[in-house]
DNA sequence: GTCAATAATTAGAATCATTCTAATTTTAAA
DNA sequence: TTTAAAATTAGAATGATTCTAATTATTGAC
């Protein structure tokens, strides 16, 4: 009920420099859709970040969230996730990590990896250089029936 | 330039006994779109999938050819393949494999696992069931300037 | 502080892959 | 044959994303 919901600042300084390093300024819509990403470790969708900025700031466009989600993805502090035919979903966590993927509920979950993303089995031809590891899995929350179906991405 | 250009049936009889098994029947667009999966190892689009089929069966709608695709899949004789936010690719290797992804030319590469796909060093909490492990990897080709740059999936 | 240049934001149109719909054709059984 | 189910088709609809053109905000000289 406070009137002045000012975003917390502390992730506005790490925000700002990263930004500046990829020449961008900070800018209020940025702050509050990175403060949107960082509020829940949930993977929204770009509608889902919209709605969710919205709230904070119900002037900001849903061109500007795209926008914003790709200044974030360019200047490292965003990950972009595909999973399946779906909406682009968007991840915070910059840790080397997977996705799981519930096809009951639509849930997208963070999964660790126990060893480091270089020691896996793989054989990389010599003639192709990779930048980027994406790993994702699809299966089921819990037994059938438990997980909450249908209400995925809800906040 | 031979009249009677019939679609070479080895494949045939395996699509035959997949269909069935699924409850689905061996229809002559079916037998086209699966030839033409599997006369190029690369990673056509719905799209590509389509012109491709047309050269060999002009009246195929593109409906036909996403319930097909569909249909192949769900059956277990092709893979699906998302990469990126592009349009869904699709593969006729259904060997445990990555895909490589280059950023310059758009080409997709399988590349081989060496070890099974189990022993990935993936820590699996107990609540999550996995149905089904994708990588994905991306990069380039070779040393810059060197790819097929922006030539994606030409025949 | 004013001004020009640049960056960011905005609403809405455009694009593009995919899915849906409703009508028609084909196939398999009875 | 007749009939029912399955498959195909053209085209419309959907939905995520990108593009466009106009407006607004920042920045850095001056
Ligand atoms: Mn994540
Ligand atoms: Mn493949
Ligand atoms: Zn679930
Ligand atoms: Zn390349």
């Amino acid at each position: 009920m406070s009137e002045h919901s000012k975003v917390p600042s502390v992730e506005a300084s790490e925000l700002a420099k990263k930004l500046s390093e990829s020449g961008l300024r900070l800018t209020s819509q940025r702050e509050h859709v990175f403060h949107v990403l960082r509020a829940q470790t949930d993977h929204p969708t770009a509608d889902e970040v919209y709605l969710r900025t919205k709230a904070e700031m119900p002037e900001i466009s849903m061109a500007t969230v795209y926008n914003t989600l790709d200044a974030l993805v360019r200047c490292g502090l965003v990950k972009q996730v595909n999973v399946d035919r779906a909406a682009t979903r968007f991840c915070c966590n910059m840790e080397d990590h997977c996705h799981f993927y519930c096809e009951e509920c639509g849930w997208v979950h963070d999964i660790e990896l126990s060893g480091g993303i270089r020691d896996f089995p793989i054989r990389m031809p010599r003639d192709l250089s990779a930048r980027q590891l994406d790993i994702s899995i699809r299966g089921a929350c819990r037994n059938p029936g438990d997980c909450n179906r249908k209400s995925a991405g809800s906040s």
